[in-house]
DNA sequence: ATCTGATAGGTGTATCTACATCTATCTCCT
DNA sequence: AGGAGATAGATGTAGATACACCTATCAGAT
């Protein structure tokens, strides 16, 4: 007879939670974003740059929580439809980016679409559960 | 003088944070599969497999919260090291997915390594902060 | 002045994800 | 039997993601 491995205890795959709640909350997002011709991730990126100097992408990167390399190619989209500009730093290392006003325009007109996605999802996600979302992101090292 | 507009609101945005830690827990789930073979997302597909009879492709995708056609993606990989295998179905339109028993042990092997990972993570999800999840996914519509 | 190690970015490659659209098959109605 | 609508999958296309590896530049030591 077979000796069969119990899985059951991978029900509570943490990762498999929580991406599989990315995937709905990012369809979402995209949905409700698409007329105003962003997704979830540029409409993330523009805002962090609409609200701050032009960075090193390297600094972007961190405070985004994503890899260098990711970054680069998450630009590539904005940078086609002009909504982002990319300039070399004083540090001859470093590239800064900045948004343009065509980047701050499309991400004025799509904060009314933003603000209706985030309403009927941010409501199930108090405040602790976006804490323990962190720490747990801070516990995967 | 410039009206700017504040985006000071968009810091809470769900989308954001749930991608984000999605992010930086599959990084963590994956660097400790990675000797086993299998990324977080294969290893979450082959445990659903090895847990129940072949099932149509839809229901699988359904199961895991994917779309149809990326989970067509998704076994691309799998297939390739014959760690999945796809028959025809009763009804004709449909493909059954099947783990193999090159797939099970793969999978087998892989469990202890995801126990591993599981640990140091999920002590910061507390069911409380899984099911808020899952209900704001649900709220995604 | 130069060498060495650290830092910033880009590229090749692979995977994950979804939408729009196409084909094949099934079901049900007439 | 035959047609209409529904359902299951695959493919084209585009974007998001990360790792391994490469180049360019900087900073500090000698």
């Amino acid at each position: 007879m077979k000796e069969a491995v119990d899985f059951s205890e991978c029900e509570a795959c943490a990762c498999f939670a929580v991406r599989r709640a990315a995937r709905a909350i990012t369809q979402h997002y995209d949905r409700r974003l698409r007329p105003a011709g962003l997704r979830a991730t540029q409409f993330t990126l523009l805002v962090v740059l609409a609200r701050g100097e032009p960075v090193p992408l390297h600094r972007a990167a961190e405070r985004l929580g994503l890899e260098r390399t990711t970054l680069t190619r998450n630009l590539r989209p904005l940078l086609a439809k002009g909504f982002v500009r990319v300039d070399p730093g004083e540090d001859g290392r470093e590239r800064l980016i900045a948004i343009t006003p065509r980047g701050i325009a499309a991400v004025t007109a799509a904060l009314p679409r933003w603000r209706q996605a985030q309403r009927s999802v941010a409501r199930h996600l108090p405040r602790s559960a976006l804490d323990a979302l962190a720490a747990a992101a801070r516990a995967a090292r």
